[in-house]
DNA sequence: GGTTCAGATGAGAACGTTATCACCACATCG
DNA sequence: CGATGTGGTGATAACGTTCTCATCTGAACC
């Protein structure tokens, strides 16, 4: 900057006033330094600047995997936000592991983002905390922390899993299964805390609405930490080998639910002659298998906007109290669900 | 930091060599200065660290739309890769518009990283030059571009379309289509450069395997301009409405493949029975439709660590000549593709 | 016992910006 | 005409680090 303040024949305080776009510069002079800028080459250092001003114009993203729809579609909302309003976005995964979120967190803090999103795996979020009392604002994504103070935007796991049961249950069936990743079982934290919010919501708004139906043990037909298609694939073929096998299905997500499919397939059975399905996520292939599949549709994309929106606010000042905002699902019905053939419905 | 040397009694040199993790402290020096950080809550700023040192550890990602499940699959690899090395990862979508290509790279280079992972779009690619030159490295993912010195990851294209084409032909097909996004046509470029290369070299590769079985105007059978869903279905009912409809379909992408699928379903048409089809890309509802469907597998994400490794060697300073490396890919049979039942397969 | 050398330390410069302040020229106002 | 702004400018401090250099200590070596 020096040099191009020394060819334009102004001072360095001048050349930076018509580069940085602050303060108050001359037309004349204006144009002299930017025509020095270009001839020279020069290109602002944005470190040095955010070194200065406290500001990064920077916000840190930390999901559990990118390469999952739901997250690719989040992340891809963020950042049409973020740089709508000019700010970059610093990426992290954390493969539900609370330490790397820890780490991720430690990392960015260190670059100074102005803000964090993020979608909390299950451990102890004191570092979240702790970042948003020093100054950095945090909004929770998808998933919530009970008993922090921070910004969320999620949709209502409970009540869309709730009445997806309650579906099936209209549709007469009376055994049916849950598949679900999220919840583990070899987890230490408090009993409330297991887990990540929207597994345990899920799982929750099944059991009421089994409870709601007077169904007799519904966890008899719940299989938990079955995340990947592979997992879900193996608990699904153990649950249609069973006793009194279920004649309905809700699959905690896409994912969860490719794997069922296979598995159902695989066993001989056909949706949703044997077997009803519904499943959480309108992931771009249930529109086009045989038969098309009856999902809850969450605004993947909007909730990473307006996480992003929420963030900005609050980075510019906002100072009202942390709110937990509902984004609406879409139950969009499909051909997976049939009435219960099962003469045996009473079980 | 000041603070910190001073309560421990050192001066900020020493502390900041502590801290740093650079020169040589003493341990009982290291220790006070360390429990004097704790104490006060110290948190480096590695941005004020990178202006002097003039590395940043961070590499900027530039692709088209971090939604479309190959890139996600990519990013999630030079995440991985990125993360290992100990560099975070600035995310930029394109959306396929040169425009907003360019200003994301101004925008990476102001913020000093230390390299550009870029899948380009199809403009004039003299910025992804001029980084290079000015001292940021940069590596090509996905895409190559003609007549430009930089690293690029990629598949072969070219031949696993030539070889899907021949592979439809050896069924029996004549009447081949494809259905591509990517290569568009009211675009200003040079011939050789219109579209994104990965496009081009697919239905290159479609064009020399239909030349290759002595197949008549192939290009009567090929729909570009058809990337997302919709297009695509909209090209197939295209297709099939047609005269002498094709009897095989070439499908470029796993999302041109799901309007495609959707087309011929609507149509009234079974695969494979009526047509036959092939896809590049192993999204993972591939799998599981029924009939299955035969693809070209890419390894999407080793294609993003390969990238980001490759990146990696040059910003420690590797000087060999720019070279292209290829990546294999795997054609998976499954079950869309039957013999060609047409009596007039002489068409 | 002197020379050499490595380890440890501090003072202060350096990185490339923005922030602060003082100053000047000039217009405006009463 | 003097007081009061206001836009433009430059010198220099400031941001929070790392880098450079000089100095000191003590051990090792012949």
């Amino acid at each position: 900057m020096a040099e191009v303040a020394r060819t334009a024949g102004v001072s360095t305080a001048t050349a930076g006033r018509a580069l940085g776009g602050y303060g108050s510069v001359s037309p004349e002079a204006r144009t002299r330094v930017l025509a020095a800028a270009k001839e020279l080459g020069y290109r602002r250092n944005d470190l040095a600047r955010a070194v200065i001003t406290g500001r990064s114009d920077t916000i840190g993203l930390v999901v559990a995997d990118i390469d999952n729809p739901f997250f690719a579609a989040a992340v891809r909302g963020v950042s049409d936000a973020a740089r709508a309003a000019g700010y970059e976005v610093l990426l992290a995964n954390t493969d539900e592991d609370p330490h790397r979120e820890r780490s991720a967190v430690d990392v960015l803090l260190a670059r100074r983002v102005d803000g964090l999103i993020v979608a909390p795996t299950w451990g102890d979020p004191e570092h979240l905390q702790r970042a948003q009392r020093s100054g950095t604002p945090v909004v929770l994504l998808d998933r919530r922390i009970e008993g922090v103070d921070l910004d969320t935007v999620m949709v209502d796991n409970f009540e869309a899993s709730r009445r997806a049961v309650a579906y099936l249950v209209d549709a007469g069936h009376r055994r049916i299964a849950m598949v679900t990743g999220g919840t583990r079982r070899s987890q230490v934290a408090p009993p409330g805390q297991r887990g990540v919010s929207t597994g345990r919501d899920r799982v929750e708004g099944f059991l009421r609405g089994a409870a709601e139906a007077g169904l007799q043990e519904p966890e008899r037909y719940l299989r938990t930490a079955a995340g990947t298609p592979d997992l879900s694939q193996r608990a699904t073929a153990d649950l249609l080998a069973g006793h009194e096998p279920p004649t309905a299905l809700f699959a905690s997500d896409s994912r969860v639910a490719l794997g069922a499919v296979k598995a159902i397939r695989q066993a001989g059975r056909t949706i949703p002659d044997h077997i009803s399905l519904v499943a959480f996520d309108d992931a771009d292939w249930t529109g086009v298998v045989t038969p098309t599949i009856t999902v809850i549709s969450q605004p993947a994309q909007a909730l990473g906007r307006r996480a992003a929106e929420m963030l900005l606010e609050r980075i510019s000042g906002a100072q009202e109290e942390p709110r937990e905002e509902l984004l609406p699902t879409v139950f969009i019905e499909r051909d997976s669900v049939a009435p219960c053939a099962d003469d045996t419905r009473g079980a």
